[in-house]
DNA sequence: AATGAATGAGCCTTCATTCAT
DNA sequence: GATGAATGAAGGCTCATTCAT
């Protein structure tokens, strides 16, 4: 459709995002990528020197690109409160594997089994975001929780929104209905409280252990 | 070591799974496996007709096994409380995944990603794992809250143990410790605490709600 | 021809010969090479891994064949002299480039432009022969020559013969007339006595300057 | 060093020598030459027309400079003796193969295999060449002797030379030393005595057979 | 004079699959 | 029940070449 506006370079990485996230990395053909594209085979080897090449750069691209449009502390006014904070994290969180949905899926393959070769790139681009769930977590768990159970408050979360992902087995089991676009606000709130409510049962437990150790 | 006692066909489906389960799908070789498990090229197509029925039998197999090993009723007592039965759900879900972790870790990634010619087989043989948990929350969730609600949370608790799998981001980006088999129970009992205050939390949300609708 | 005779692996072998020969390594197509054969193209792989395996193999092929049919004491009769020893190594070189010529050009392009992963293989092949003319040559060369003389007269002797390649720069200078099989013993001669003569010469020429220098 | 001084046309000439050279003309590839000599890709196209074209180029260019630099009556004096004027041949053709070695070494895979293309051009180029040497022979051939005899003896000189190309098997073989520059005096006068021992050798040879065939 | 983005043919290799035994 | 020789389609990648600038 736009093929003869944007230059080759660019239109290759949109295809590209298309088939990788269709298909997977090994499934996945250049061939294939280049005829959606529009361009000749060796451009990927032109511009992006290998089939991994352009792996990597389109998923660079994608994940800053959703960053940017969903941001984790998007939608908070001015002085949130932390409870407000994680609510944005997880809905944030939930808008950006909604927008890979489709042509944008490669993230969310990426997500679910990296590719030995980006695991690297893949921390590097998440670390940021795990230590912004972090720090809203340490103004909701009790401090004296050890970090190891902080921890797995915080994988407890991601890993609710994760299964979100329509790619997920929940997706296909059709046990469950497919979620809208514009149902993502209530998932997210959804899960913020399911998760609220987590949270404040491992504080509670922690607490009744803890005096029952004292008494 | 018992390449010559047994019989070629469960040789065969035991150099599958290892390599399926390491290699994936698509990236698995039939060589491969019939290199490992010491037999000729052509008893794939013969034993199994494809490299995807050989595939097939494979994930049956796994998934039968280790459900009879770790059924979701494991380790309960005559008259359990519900909340015992959500936590042996939980527990027996890690085992699960946890035992194919290594050798057999193609259980895993058929969770994470489904071969499209999977769907129909892993439905078949997850729905009745899904109806369990299903009526174990019947039990837990006020049962005025509309079947949708009680569905999120049953993703939340699905969600939440499909994420500790060795194979999902959680365990390459190292922010959060590998955990070893002798830390299921803890992380099981982490989870059914979490999720049992998540449901409580959904609970009081929707009586509040009600409330102020009614008020 | 034969297509239906011989097993495929000898007909790759046979009409890898031949592509080699004619267009060397670099310029011969597997694909070709198979075409040719008859065979499906996969099959070079399964039976010797690599184009550069089927290469290899090709040359130890012709090469311990040339050897075992014109071996380097071709013809010589109960107790040859040393000149008549000279003449049988030099005739068995000229008349194995020449068996080469065509189908088997193959060998001739290695002896004068070795492919690098070859050398070794080439070496272990040639160093046997080389050894038999340094001992032909002991019994020729002034034994207090010094080795580097000797050595030279060696290289002198083999390179008369490759030069006589067909596929060498004379071959296609057109400035000397094509050879053919049958004149190749009237080249031996040649080679043979004018080696002799050049041998003659060293000799004399350091005995000379030997006793220049004593008188 | 000198990528800003020269002009393109000459610096992808260079480049292409050494290129050439160390590659093969179907091993260079048109992208390394011009990397090297820091010149766009389009440019050999625009220059040359073909890859062939500028092979062509850089064989002509470096085949005239050796013959300026060592023409075949190199360091003769006034009115020199024909086995003067036979060494002085030997050693300008060591001398012009030695120099080719290393960055130029393209002149000698073209001797030692020349590419179909250039034989036209090769043969323009080295027929002057083989004129001098025939004349010097005549003066030390027998006259009697047929045409025939003589250019073997000139083959056999030139085939003595060119098997002291650093790429031919002798070098790699490692059975004899490599030579180093300054060693080319030696090979030159070994050479030559050789070959005049040689030619002294068929003489008399054809002398005492004729002597046979009329007593 | 010179560039570099873009191309398509073609190369080597791999893979699941089959057939004769 | 089991083998392994043999196949063809397809994949990633390279290369000489061209076109618009």
């Amino acid at each position: 459709m736009n093929s003869d506006e944007t230059c080759a370079r660019d239109r290759l990485l949109h295809a590209a995002a298309e088939v990788f996230g269709e298909c997977g990395y090994k499934g996945a053909t250049v061939r294939d990528i280049c005829r959606r594209a529009g361009v000749g085979i060796a451009l990927v080897n032109y511009h992006f020197r290998d089939k991994e090449g352009l792996y990597l750069e389109v998923f660079r691209n994608l994940f800053t690109r959703a960053l940017r449009e969903y941001p984790p502390d998007m939608g908070l006014n001015e002085s949130p409160s932390t409870e407000e904070r994680l609510h944005a994290f997880i809905r944030s969180l939930l808008y950006r594997l909604t927008m890979m949905e489709g042509r944008h899926a490669i993230m969310l393959r990426e997500w679910l089994d990296p590719s030995p070769s980006l695991v690297k790139l893949h921390a590097e681009l998440t670390n940021p975001l795990l230590k912004v769930l972090s720090e809203i977590l340490s103004g909701l768990v009790d401090p004296h929780i050890p970090q190891e159970q902080t921890a797995h408050c915080a994988t407890s979360i991601i890993g609710q929104c994760m299964f979100y992902s329509p790619h997920s087995m929940r997706f296909r089991l059709q046990a469950f209905p497919m979620y809208q676009e514009r149902q993502i606000d209530t998932i997210a709130r959804s899960i913020t409280a399911f998760s609220l409510g987590g949270i404040r049962a491992i504080n509670e437990e922690f607490r009744a252990r803890g005096e029952s150790h004292e008494g």
